[in-house]
Formats: C-alpha cells, structure tokens, sequence
DNA sequence: TCAAAAATATACCGATTGGTATAATAAAAC
DNA sequence: GTTTTATTATACCAATCGGTATATTTTTGA
C-alpha cells in the first residue's frame, strides 16, 4: 500500500542537504531545490509540509550519516581511552570529510537557526546534547576501568572537548585552513595522555 | 558643503548593525531596516550603495566597538602576560556583552558569509588574522623581556588560543549557556600559568 | 530671506518568494 | 485491463524582495 514516495522522499532529502547546509534556511529558496532536484513544486510539497519540515528533516539527515561514520571509527577501538583518540583521529579528517556536504551541519545550522528558526535550533542543541552525553560516557566507563582518572569530571571534560573540537571547525572553515583542525585534534590527543589518563 | 547625512549613516549603521547579525545577510530585508530606524528606502539608498555594503558597514562597526573594548582592557597591565590574562578576563563577560548587539559578530558572519558573500567573508578572514596577529605580537614581547619561554611558537599558540575562544563562543550562543565561555577562560588562564609563562 | 543643493519620502519596477489548487500522469489494487 | 489511488507537473496566488526614478522636504550657503 505504501507508495514509491519513499524514495523520492529521500532523494530530495539527500540531494537538498548540502544546499541547506551550505546556504541556510533562508538564504535557500524553493526554486534552488527543484533546480537540484529536478522535480517540481509539486513533487517536493507532496512529499514535504513546507520548507521548514523539509530543512529539518536534511539537518537530520546530514547529522546522521555524520555520527554513523563517526561511531563506526569509533569502535576500532574497545577501550574507553583508544575511543577517545579515534574520535579525535576522525575529526583530523573532518574538513575534507564534510566539504563535499557544504561543512559541518551542527556549526552551520547552529549558528544559521539562532535567532532565526527555533524548531531547527532545538533540533541542533539535541545533537549536541547527545553527543556531549556520548562522549562523556566514554569518559565514565574509562574511570570505572581504572583507565582514565578519578580526578576526572566527565562531563565537564566532555564539553570541553566537543568546545575545542567547534572552535576549529570554525577556524578551519572560516579561514579555509585545516591547520586549525590539525592542532587542535593534538592539543586534544595530548590533553587525553597528559590529564586524563589514571 | 558637506552634510548632516553623516549622521543618518552612522544612525542607520548602529541601528541596523544588531539586525544583520542577528539574522545573517539574506534574512534580513531592507524593510526591516525601515522599520527598525523609522527611515525610508529612500534614506537607506540614499546613505548606501545597496544592501552589501550596508551590511559590511555595519560588521566594521560592530567590531570595531568590540575591538576598542578589548584594547581598552588590555591596557590595563603593561606586561604581556598580564595583557593575555586581561583577554580570557575581557571574553568572561563577552556573552551577556554582545548578547545586547546579537552574538558574536565574527562567528555570526563568518558562518553566515561563507558559500554565500565573499566580500563580507574577506572582511571576517582579514578581522581573525587581526585579532590572532596582535595576539602573537604580545605573545612575542613576552618571549623577548623574558616572561614567555623561548619554547612557545607565538603564531600557534595565538590560534590555539583564538580557536578555544571561537568554539566557546559558538557553544555558548548555540546551548544558550555562558559555562562554556566561562569554563574555557579557566582554561586559557591554566594555559597562560602553566605552558607559557617562562 | 531666498535660491541651490542635499537628503529623505513616495511610488513604482520586474523578479522572486513560499505556498496552493488543480490538472495530468504514473503506480497499485482488483 | 481497468479503475482507483498516489504522486508529480502546471498554473497561479498574494506578498515581498532589492532597487530606482522622481517628488518632496530639509538643510545649507550667500
């Protein structure tokens, strides 16, 4: 019963994120994804209530594949520490990993919605709520194994981490310069060797 | 022979300077700007070529009020190390500062610029490496009188520094949560004692 | 005070905006 | 294979967009 919209809805989702995530919400008009598309009003309203549903429903989108990939490096690891570093491994890739999506989704449509878009601020700070949370369970289950020091606070270390981790994508874009990830990314690695290791 | 229009530009700038970074560039229209000076169309052509360069006018402005600020604090040692602590000291009360003005103009254009004005992100581009150049000049006087270890690449760590400010800034705004701010400031300030100081 | 000039207001331009109603088409169910 | 239903295309809507030409007002210099 239920019809092939399904893969058109996906379509448009996958083939109207990077616009969305490189333009904005209101920078991105409907006519630029029916350009991209190659369907119409027609095809994008029946499958979408509005523009904000479909920017929503892309920001969700580009938010998943990202923490697929990022969980996927991630558990080449078991250990809480070897996590870590895996995490900050993925983001030295991060800049050339993301320029094919229009950048980093979380910084762009962050900034982009603040002010502008509640529903899609809402849906950014949950993103990255959870991944503080992710991040400072690693942490917890490091110092319940005795790797990673009592001193510890997880959370607090967590969202400095994910703070860092902002800041040079910033950099990195704003600038066009990697070196700002590449820095960072070690400032982090030593910070897990040097504090936070037991 | 020349008029009292320099007045009603630098109105229009004050006023409309908060708007454009609230909203970003293409979501601010001109009859916002009407309505927020209580001018017409015709003022506001009148005082500017087009919506450009009323919106570059009005990101020089707000840095260039955010700029006297920090210098005016920074001046309040004369020691390069106590010049830095004067900065992380300045950012600590930078959220409820700049929330009056819209956010952090930097982040705000930065992001909303990039892929989509290239002038605006020139000026953003040519702001940072200001910023990050006068941080490695107080850097490098501390080096010479000896307050700062030979050790320290001044360059880098003025990035370093620059990039932890930006992502708090970033998370602060985006969660609605000055902690970040605040947290990372303590984190410079550990910084600036333990890894710089000679 | 009065004419010249500068600055602001008004009225308008074509193009585009997000969204909808309806027509045409493609897919699914019988 | 035909009818019903789901999906997409077309045509259109009022509203708004950035920008301009011109009229009106305000300021300035003599």
């Amino acid at each position: 019963m239920i019809g092939k919209a399904e893969k058109t809805t996906a379509f448009i989702v996958e083939t109207v994120a990077p616009i969305f995530n490189k333009n904005g919400y209101a920078a991105t008009s409907i006519s630029d994804l029916t350009k991209a598309t190659g369907l119409t009003k027609g095809a994008i309203y029946g499958n979408f209530k509005n523009k904000e549903e479909l920017a929503i429903a892309s920001f969700k989108f580009m938010v998943k594949s990202l923490m697929k990939e990022i969980v996927k490096h991630m558990d080449k690891s078991d250990s809480p520490i070897g996590k870590l570093l895996l995490i900050s491994d993925f983001y030295r890739n991060y800049y050339m990993y993301t320029n094919k999506m229009g950048g980093c989704p979380i910084l762009n449509i962050g900034v982009d919605a603040n002010n502008q878009n509640s529903l899609l601020l809402e849906k950014v700070r949950t993103i990255i709520q959870r991944i503080q949370d992710q991040l400072a369970n690693i942490i917890e289950d490091g110092i319940e194994i005795g790797e990673i020091s009592t001193e510890i606070n997880a959370m607090h270390t967590a969202k400095r981490i994910d703070t860092m981790i902002q800041g040079a994508i910033f950099m990195a874009y704003t600038m066009d310069d990697d070196f700002y990830i590449k820095d960072t990314m070690n400032q982090i690695d030593n910070m897990i060797h040097n504090e936070l290791r037991a």
